[in-house]
DNA sequence: GGTGAGATGTGAAGCAATTCACACAGCTCG
DNA sequence: CGAGCTGTGTGAATTGCTTCACATCTCACC
């Protein structure tokens, strides 16, 4: 984990931690554990790019997001590559490898210069049998994993552009609704591109023709999602066409 | 759930109940706690065809395969298919709508006859706050999942035709090779179509330019694995054709 | 031992998405 | 305040896979 500035605990400022407290896995822990959870943690920062672990590497420790994104994708020998999910701030990856206590199955990057919380295996994993209640969490975050991955294979698998696009838009925007942007995803049409399997030529022909029909607004970096009735509509008639 | 029979577990044979005492799920549970376990599980015999739940249910039970296969599929409305995995002997299923006290996300069908134990959420979920272990083999169970599905995800995304069929079924023997028939994968060529989300035509054609090959021989019903290596190859070549 | 349903095998025509080859816009950092 | 790097926009040619339309094969079950 290259490029990375780490220093104790004890400095954190209460609105970083309260990114975390918020967010529903940690919601209902009680505070004097809550602490302790931090006191086991390190501080991360990160530049935008940098490497956070590769597919392969031993995965022991778990992560937080308190700003920026992170990217977990995978990539081939030939140089594509498949996004598989953007985390954000407040939200946890990098569970699975630490609970199965096995291999990094994908690469993780910071997709924005970003600010990590990180704890090792070792605090971590007694930290977990202490507290029953975090071990029940721990299986609904995986839960929630398993629908997310699920529904991607479902739409690449049963839709064409149209579909795949619009359920990809659908997803990400259902991710941000809490935050006060609204519906304004960020990201590139290069990674739309990623995550749905198809090229951002393709991808942007297809963002066009919706922007002109005022279904999406198309930013630098970003897409609003202005009507989600009619991408709805698209998704849920199987891989249909559009209208007119 | 239609189309089963139903009979209180006390009549359970020690042979079939060896199918899940083996099982990595099970095997260091203790006697005792196994077999209250089964005297809260219900015995199903279905025919090949019976829906075991649909999308959508409410998920209040977990089932565990003791013979015949078992179908996880989403269908879209123009009638098109993917299959998300096929549970065989041994394995369970249901775990997540249980776990996470929602609805099914997929629909089960029996895939053959089978049979099938089930135990309902309100005998279960009390069950494994009673074991504390349990708890931690689920995590570990719905972190396979994750990885089968993530891996389905990639191969979808990154590969082509060849590199996809390829990839499932190296995927599919992998989950067969401990059992007796060796490299025999008893799935139809329209089955794997829609697991890899080609048509049966596509996967037909590519099947039968291996077989000339002698990587795979084609029977009635399932597909032989013969040489995995230039299988393999093909796989982490990328989306790469092969030579010749 | 026949018969029908499910499974496999195969070619020709069509098309959705890729590939390739650009032009331009917008940030950001010396 | 250009210089350069990302990100976006767009058309023409190509292609991998689908679609469609069959023939054949296999097996379970009357």
């Amino acid at each position: 984990m290259p490029q990375q500035r780490t220093g104790e605990a004890q400095g954190f400022s209460s609105s970083k931690l309260s990114v975390l407290r918020r967010h529903p896995y940690f919601a209902d822990l009680e505070a004097e554990a809550f602490d302790q959870l931090c006191r086991y943690a390190k501080h991360v920062t990160l530049k935008r790019g940098a490497t956070i672990f590769s597919k392969g590497d031993p995965g022991n420790s778990l992560f937080a997001v308190i700003s920026g994104t992170v990217k977990i994708s995978i990539s081939s020998p030939d140089g594509r590559n498949a996004i598989l999910n953007l985390i954000g701030a407040g939200e946890i990856f990098g569970e699975i490898a630490l609970l199965d206590n096995s291999a990094r199955s994908a690469d993780a990057t910071a997709n924005t210069a970003c600010e990590l919380f990180t704890i090792d295996r070792r605090e971590f994993i007694p930290f977990v049998r202490s507290q029953p209640g975090l071990a029940m969490k721990f299986i609904e975050l995986l839960c929630t994993r398993i629908r997310w991955t699920s529904d991607q294979v479902e739409q690449v698998i049963l839709q064409n552009l149209p579909g795949r696009l619009a359920s990809a838009l659908l997803r990400l925007s259902e991710k941000h609704k809490l935050e006060p942007q609204g519906r304004t995803i960020a990201v590139t049409q290069q990674e739309i591109s990623e995550m749905v399997g198809m090229t951002r030529e393709s991808i942007n022909k297809q963002l066009r023709a919706w922007a002109a029909r005022d279904w999406v607004r198309l930013e630098h970096g970003a897409i609003v999602v202005l009507k989600a009735e009619p991408l709805q509509a698209l998704v849920e008639a199987g891989s249909g066409d559009e209208g007119e």
